[in-house]
DNA sequence: CTGAAAGCGCTAACAC
DNA sequence: GTGTTAGCGCTTTCAG
């Protein structure tokens, strides 16, 4: 067993034609090849069992149909509903995508980035937070550098950091008006639930609820800052709870730390809204039957990864390109105002 | 622009060393290459921006280092986590994870299977359901039988309907012991909220729990079937509520079908669980935190992608092996019993 | 330890 | 129309 796969070269012999047409018969362009050849080539391919060898294919022709996504974490809803958009695109365009998650570590993404340079895809897309961290950036940038100088196309979904065309969200402006709507409701003693403070989402969410709330209500926001995910936002949760016990509104940076808020003022008695009130961010969609419903500022993810192949696949305009993409506060019965 | 990217080639030239030695010092084993020369190829491949073309590598050697995974969809969280769970192990093996999403299309699950053999990655992963299709299977297994029969290896999460080794879900057995506690607790008037027919893990998951409770209980269980997902369990819901108002309850074919038919109670003004019991299966890790606590069958979702990789990537043995993987049931809050 | 040269499977000129 | 042949970028004998 283990004997080789079938190669053109198999097929030809098998059909009693040459390579070329054999190539021309399965894989090349129609009608160039007479019927009586063209079949008798297709039927020894059935027959072997024949498959065309796409790094083959890709190095003679020079290029391939594979576009690379990098994400931060696949088991994360966020991204696993960009990823969805993302090759719901592609499949549109006939293209292959190879998703790497890199579990939110900075040198894995720099591995898997190289691992996607060596494939020589035709496009990368990176989506995920990027961190504060100039070293980083700039061996992000010596890797993204010399692919696009190649003719490889990138592009990121995260804030503006490197050169290529991105998705940019805009969370401050989200996070800002969520604060806005908060106040209107009626809430005056904020805390906010960040991730670390090197991820920028995180931050420019922190920085943009904190402007919205200042410029709309007075009292300073608290910050309890945790882990990027439902674990760390019950922790912040109950740091808040255990040091703050008078705040009335509490803002998740995102859903899944939003969650484990909710859980972890279960667990103490706290009623949620009536005790506090709760806020994310994201509009994870599993998450929007969740009771009480979930107050946050929703993105369109899939739409996301849409866009984001749309900039890789389109015209090379030179210059990095920004599309921005705006929250939308919605209001559910997590902040049913004071 | 677009010029070509840097090949060993160049990087040869640049150091003024062969092909061959160059090759051995930035790809090939360690130490048979003198220092000297070792240092001034590297130095010439950073220069250029050099990073091995993956595909002429692959060529060359006859073999990738691509792991590939059919799924039916990744932005669902019971197929975005075993993708996460194989995705890490393929980490510690080296290998690069080609992740494809089906939409829950057979067509396009042929599309995809075939697109991975062109890829010849070392090894293909089958996750999600089988459909009762007899002319499905075996336009599949006309796929997967070359592949093997080349040297490639393939591994199935789902029923054990392929030729190949995989990872069999017990589902019968996971619902029939739900079944068993739900009759245990008292509930008498059982509803079961299913899938499309021809899904196996759908029928499995009923026949399982009609089984058990037959065991266990009188009372014959009422049925609906409607699509596989929040809505279509919403859906379901609404019907058992009209047609069925006396239920006392629930069992979804899965999480999400539970998730949209709580949504429907609540809709409806049916209190869970005091007016109707419900119950999922796959215990999806964002929904342990919904209100009430939904009881469930816990699935090892993340160690099944990694029990499949190990599958794939162990010793060829010949038959098509198995492992069997048992649910655990899980009760929680919105089964609290009569 | 290093270099020359033969492929890996396929496509794309280029001839016939 | 169809066949021949030269690569695509790399690894790997096989000689030196």
């Amino acid at each position: 067993m283990a004997a080789r796969a079938a190669t053109l070269t198999d097929v030809a012999k098998e059909a009693g034609v040459s390579l070329a047409t054999a190539s021309r018969a399965l894989n090349g362009s129609e009608r160039v090849v007479r019927a009586e050849l063209h079949d008798r080539t297709l039927a020894a391919a059935a027959r072997l069992g024949y498959t065309p060898n796409a790094q083959a294919q890709s190095m003679a022709k020079g290029s391939t149909d594979l576009v690379g996504l990098l994400v931060n974490d696949i088991a994360d809803p966020y991204f696993s509903t960009i990823a969805a958009g993302l090759a719901t695109a592609a499949e549109e365009h006939g293209l292959l995508v190879m998703l790497c998650s890199t579990g939110g570590r900075p040198e894995r993404e720099l591995e898997l980035l190289a691992a996607l340079r060596r494939q020589r895809g035709r496009a990368i897309v990176l989506a995920g937070s990027r961190i504060n961290d100039r070293a980083h950036l700039r061996e992000l940038a010596a890797h993204v550098e010399p692919f696009t100088a190649a003719g490889g196309r990138v592009a990121a979904i995260s804030e503006p950091r490197l050169p290529v065309d991105t998705v940019v969200v805009d969370n401050r402006r989200g996070a800002q008006d969520l604060a806005a709507r908060l106040a209107e409701l009626g809430y005056r003693r904020p805390a906010v639930l960040t991730g670390p403070e090197r991820l920028l989402v995180s931050r420019d969410r922190r920085d943009g609820f904190l402007a919205g709330w200042r410029r709309s209500a007075s009292g300073e926001p608290v910050c309890a800052a945790e882990e990027f995910s439902r674990d760390g936002g019950s922790r912040a949760m109950q740091r808040v709870l255990d040091e703050h016990p008078d705040v009335d509104v509490v803002f998740a940076i995102n859903d899944l730390m939003a969650l484990g808020a909710m859980a972890a003022c279960r667990e103490r008695g706290v009623r949620v809204p009536q005790d506090v009130a709760v806020a994310g961010f994201d509009d994870i969609s599993t998450l929007r039957d969740v009771t009480p419903g979930l107050t946050t500022v929703r993105l369109p993810l899939a739409e996301m990864g849409r866009m984001a192949l749309d900039l890789v696949l389109g015209e090379d305009a030179e210059k990095a390109r920004r599309r921005k993409v705006r929250g939308e506060v919605v209001l559910r019965e997590s902040t049913p105002g004071r």
